[in-house]
RNA sequence: GUGGGUGUAGCUCAGCUGGUCAGAGUGCCGGGUUGUGGCCCCGGAGGUCGAGGGUUCGAUCCCCUUCACUCACCCCA
């Protein structure tokens, strides 16, 4: 019979990984709340039609890397490729404009998108994600920034760069994107199939195709920072000015797009080099218009989603960083001892102590083994010399030094013993 | 979706363009100490050499197909 694996792109997080991933999130849990954002559970499925309207029915997500299917009731459902949309489509389902206009969350869990696996890149994937919705101030935007990059820090994640950009909004963006047109227009021939299709569908994205020849055909194309109302030179240039009162070092990147529809004003992302081809570990940006377009009031927003996968293999820390080792390992000879063991061993875990033994019968020998591999302070011995005499040997196993305990006083000094080491 | 690379023990990998090539290290189990871990020594278990077909007297090795993994393109976290 042929073995059931796991699904292509899709990977199991093992034991002695998972002690990393809380890190990663646990971190991101403290800092985000001090910066005044709760966290928001949402469903992974939703319908196909908020993804469509939200992310834009053009982008590659939607046309080729999402996973759609027929629901038992005629309805199409999809695996969520990203999670603003999901959040917003929760904002506005609750109402939670209402209670207050402005709503600071973030959620965290699993993304889906059928794309080719490589380095970096799962169809099951992870990200943390930050939405600011109901304000419009850059500070807001500065703020997720100066948040992202002290998370980074925090998480000792280095060699990274900050790269921002403005899109404009739905004054200029028209303006520009005829200017653009008008000027990839005579250049239809230097450019790849793709971007031809693009040229009236999204003109954008032809701005950061990565292929040679249309680099070098929109070498001289107009920039949308050129083109940007005063009220969006504005927003980008304060924007500018806190990333600086906070000393956040970025670079403007005008070729950076990004591959959603919905941003307006601000994009921004986080590269780095040591990541092979995929070089982003977190992105975002100002979705203006992308409440409204789902249904809502016409209120701001601003967030990012950062990568886990791609945190977690830039993360400076080993999976042994955060092996809970066990406080106390009994060994048992014999069935007498055996069974005191078992008594012993779940009566000390009821009071907080981690306590591991063997109940395969083995050799003392081959126990102290097994202590040894788990890294166990303590050993605890219980022989039938012991059981006579109702004492045991306690050996601590970095000295090895050992001592006799009298059985019935045993837990409560065992129990002192591992506080005062704390 | 399109290319390249790689598939040999749980893991990391040797294996001479075909003839004791079914191997090492590590991990696991046991012994050396019949009641004491790490270091050392010894032993053991564990493989249809990814799968299927072909060439050949003979294939882990050569050819074809297929699958998986992986890197890259594309795109993004």
């Amino acid at each position: 019979m042929d073995m059931i694996t796991a699904v292509r792109g899709f990977k199991d997080i093992l034991p002695q990984e998972t002690g990393k991933w809380r890190y990663i999130e646990e971190t991101a849990r403290n800092i985000f709340s001090d910066f005044g954002f709760r966290e928001i559970r949402v469903p992974i499925l939703e319908k196909t039609a908020l993804f469509k309207r939200s992310i834009g029915e053009l982008t590659d997500i939607v046309e080729k890397e999402m996973y759609t299917f027929l629901d038992r009731s005629d309805e199409y459902i999809t695996l969520r490729p990203e999670a603003t949309a999901s959040i917003i489509r929760a904002y506005l389902e609750h109402s939670m404009y209402s209670a207050d206009p402005v709503a600071k969350l973030f959620t965290i869990g699993p993304m889906f998108r059928r794309e080719r696996p490589q380095k970096g890149r799962y169809r099951q994937f992870h990200q943390i994600n930050v939405e600011s919705i109901g304000l419009d101030d850059p500070r807001i935007d500065a703020e997720i920034i100066l948040m992202l990059t002290q998370y980074l820090e925090r998480i000792k994640i280095a060699d990274v760069e900050l790269q921002i950009n403005s899109l404009g909004c739905t004054t200029c963006r028209p303006d520009y994107r005829k200017k653009l047109t008008l000027f990839l227009r005579g250049k239809e021939n230097d450019l790849c199939e793709d971007c031809r299709r693009r040229i009236s569908s999204n003109p954008l994205r032809i701005l950061d195709c990565k292929r040679k020849n249309c680099i070098h055909a929109i070498e001289n194309a107009p920039k949308t920072l050129d083109f940007v109302c005063p009220g969006c030179n504005e927003h980008f240039a304060k924007l500018q000015e806190f990333l600086n009162i906070f000393g956040i070092p970025f670079v403007i990147n005008t070729r950076m797009v990004r591959g959603l529809d919905y941003y307006t004003k601000t994009t921004f992302e986080i590269v780095t080099e040591s990541l092979g081809a995929q070089n982003a570990i977190a992105g975002g940006g100002r979705y203006d218009g992308l409440v409204r377009d789902l249904g809502g009031p016409d209120v701001p927003g601003t967030g990012f989603a950062l990568g886990c996968e791609r945190i977690l293999s830039l993360v400076p820390f080993k999976d042994d960083d955060f092996l809970l080792s066990p406080d106390l390992f009994i060994a048992a000879i014999g069935d007498d001892a055996e069974k005191l063991s078992f008594i012993l061993c779940n009566r000390l875990r009821l009071r907080g102590v981690k306590v591991e033994t063997d109940y395969a019968g083995k050799s003392l020998k081959s126990q102290m083994k097994k202590s040894d591999k788990l890294k166990c302070r303590f050993t605890l011995m219980l022989g039938k010399k012991e059981l006579m005499e109702k004492v045991a040997v306690l050996r601590d196993m970095q000295s090895g030094i050992q001592e006799h305990l009298t059985i019935d006083d045993f837990e409560d000094i065992i129990v002192k013993k591992l506080q005062e080491r704390k």
